[in-house]
DNA sequence: CTGAAAGCGCTTACAG
DNA sequence: CTGAAAGCGCTTACAG
């Protein structure tokens, strides 16, 4: 009777029958077509040249065996997995996100597989990541490295000649495939706009987590005495600095080392904390510019609980085109960096070198568009 | 000089280099070490016995050979890659981005890797995916299924013996390990809530894109009749409109049909549009829920863009605890799924399931708790 | 504890 | 066009 079914048995049933069944291989398949193994392989890898009628022999069995191909033990054989390696800092950022789901777009087009891991900024997880991925054999890897000097990981696997490329950091010296976005432009360009709408005193919440030489004061001296400023090999939030200050220097506004922010670590929490201590000094700047997704949220949680009004009280303009800065009135106008197509670069590029090219390092800097919106107006002037 | 220095002359050197250099195999380093390549093997993989002496000889071979084990090789004969595969709907939503985080947690501390697909909820595109990752001999896989009716694919990948784990959707009679969330209760929870506030007119901005049998009007009426409604294999925004209804059952409120809006696609613009047309009727409801972060996104957008305050004119509880929710004055109240717990759990039980552990099929579903914050206040009566 | 041999599931020259 | 043989880089019984 079907109310006493007992399901635990249909279950048992199954897994048995399952481990009857060992997956059908090439030889399986040539057996049942009476062919040889290399003329089965020959149609079933589609390579090589094979008569209609054969063809049809292999195809018929490997349907009748349900054949699926190893791609283990063709990688073994020819030395490529058709697998790219990524080492992101965190998926859960946006900006990560949008990355691999470039990366994957082509990957995706190009028959490959993605091998995803997370560095967490943490260089030994980084290391660590980049050998897993080496002995699973990738035929390329994309990291965001975060370490821009030494990453001697970086520098042997280059050396090794595995296809390899650098997104949105650089490393000293190490002269291969990047991508990034134009930092330095894209941060000026921004603040020159703020000090167009009249603002003079313009906070900077930055992460600005490594220590430059000398630190912020000294960085910020040198790059207004108008000394070079090696900016590549930077950190992000570093040329974002850069790009500030030279805003300042070409409208002639002198820079407040006091207004310049360092959350210190990667945290809208910390950013948050920073800002709220910032806004609420008297001499409080009449805008605020971010230096990256993380740090607009804290900046934003900052004003929010503080009640600011933007613009009115506050001007502001953000980093990334995060979802709420369309919506939150008044829209919050934003540098957005094209972290799909840098991810979609990043690949193609990668791919270019796995197929052999035997191109020069490339370094790819995509422009960031400043999106305005609603969070620029002039300064406050009862403020000053 | 160094004026005169040829860059390009130093890369096709080292190139050169490169391409001279082949891997160290197991055979290099047991040659160098002068001993069997088994016995090689047994120090470098970790496996069975070798003595003190040979160890060393072993190690310090393949320590000057730069030895790096070649996974495929191994994978080849154990039948085992260490590596799990994932379709996920779309990387770049938080909710898959943070699930997919805590796949990777797990994975990352079991050693093992993470192949990972979007199918953008196209069922042709998830099996592309999923055959792309049994072709790579993934030890399991955990997939989002975007159709959870037919999905010959998973039976047939479930009948085959491959470990499998669903996460969030279920498929119709396939009794398998999955994770999702209490859909039905946390969706009811949060609809009581506004309803004992006061509020009787409340709107529903959900997804809803699969036709259940007779639509939204009939299911509605299915489940206010109090018929058993089979909520298990139900898409999650279903679900979700099922826990609405039931929260105006149990008070004896009733639902007005009208008021639950289908944006019909997986878009915040789609619930952008539809939730604008909702909140400028005259009879326009005084709070809404929305079934998820998309949608609270779009419904948010809508509200902004109408200008009209939360809570005093429209009180609102969103799906998922997106970030801008937290410092959106006055704080949006949102049903927090635990989606970083949902990935870690979903890796832990493939994990057993690869281990080989013999357990009947699980379903896992995750409470999802109501995060209050200041979106919900009693109803504005000079509207009625 | 150690080595010779076989073999995982394919592809690749090499003859014919 | 087709097949026999070798081999990719490992691990696994099997003797010793």
């Amino acid at each position: 009777m079907e109310d006493q079914f007992d399901s635990s048995q249909v279950i048992m049933e199954v897994r048995a029958k399952v481990a009857a069944k060992p997956k059908a291989t090439i030889a399986d398949v040539a057996r049942l077509a009476g062919v040889s193994t290399a003329t089965a392989g020959r149609v079933l890898g589609g390579y090589g040249y094979t008569s209609g009628s054969k063809k049809d022999q292999v195809m018929k069995a490997a349907e009748k065996l349900g054949y699926k191909p190893n791609a283990l033990a063709r990688s073994l054989i020819t030395g490529k997995t058709r697998t790219i390696g990524v080492v992101a800092g965190d998926i859960r950022n946006p900006f990560y996100a949008f990355v691999l789901r470039g990366i994957s777009n082509i990957a995706e087009k190009e028959g490959f597989g993605l091998l995803i891991t997370n560095s967490d900024e943490s260089f030994e997880q980084e290391t660590r990541a980049v050998d897993l991925l080496v002995e699973k054999q990738v035929d390329g890897l994309i990291v965001s490295p975060c370490d821009t000097r030494d990453s001697a990981h970086l520098r042997a696997l280059h050396a090794s000649g595995t296809p390899l490329v650098l997104i949105d950091r650089a490393v000293e010296g190490l002269e291969i495939d990047r991508v990034g976005t134009a930092n330095v432009s894209a941060a000026r360009e921004a603040v020159q706009r703020l000090i167009q709408a009249g603002h003079r005193r313009i906070g900077l919440v930055a992460e600005l987590v490594e220590e430059a030489e000398g630190g912020v004061v000294s960085f910020i001296a040198r790059a207004q005495a108008g000394e070079p400023v090696e900016s590549a090999a930077l950190y992000p939030s570093w040329q974002r600095l850069l790009g500030y200050v030279q805003a300042h220097l070409v409208a002639r506004v002198p820079v407040d080392p006091t207004l310049v922010l360092r959350a210190g670590e990667y945290s809208a929490e910390a950013a948050e904390r920073a800002c709220l201590a910032l806004l609420q000094r008297d001499d409080r700047p009449s805008a605020v510019f971010t230096t990256d997704g993380t740090m607009s949220e804290g900046a934003m949680a900052a004003i929010a609980k503080l009640g600011l009004s933007i613009p009115t009280q506050l001007s502001m303009i953000g980093f990334d085109d995060l979802d709420w800065m369309a919506f939150l009135p008044p829209g919050i106008s934003t540098v957005a960096q094209p972290r799909m197509a840098m991810g979609e670069a990043a690949a193609r590029m990668l791919l270019e070198q796995i197929s052999g090219a035997d191109i020069p390092p490339r370094t790819v800097l995509m422009p960031a568009s400043l999106v305005e919106r609603g969070s620029v107006s002039a300064p406050d002037t009862s403020l000053r």
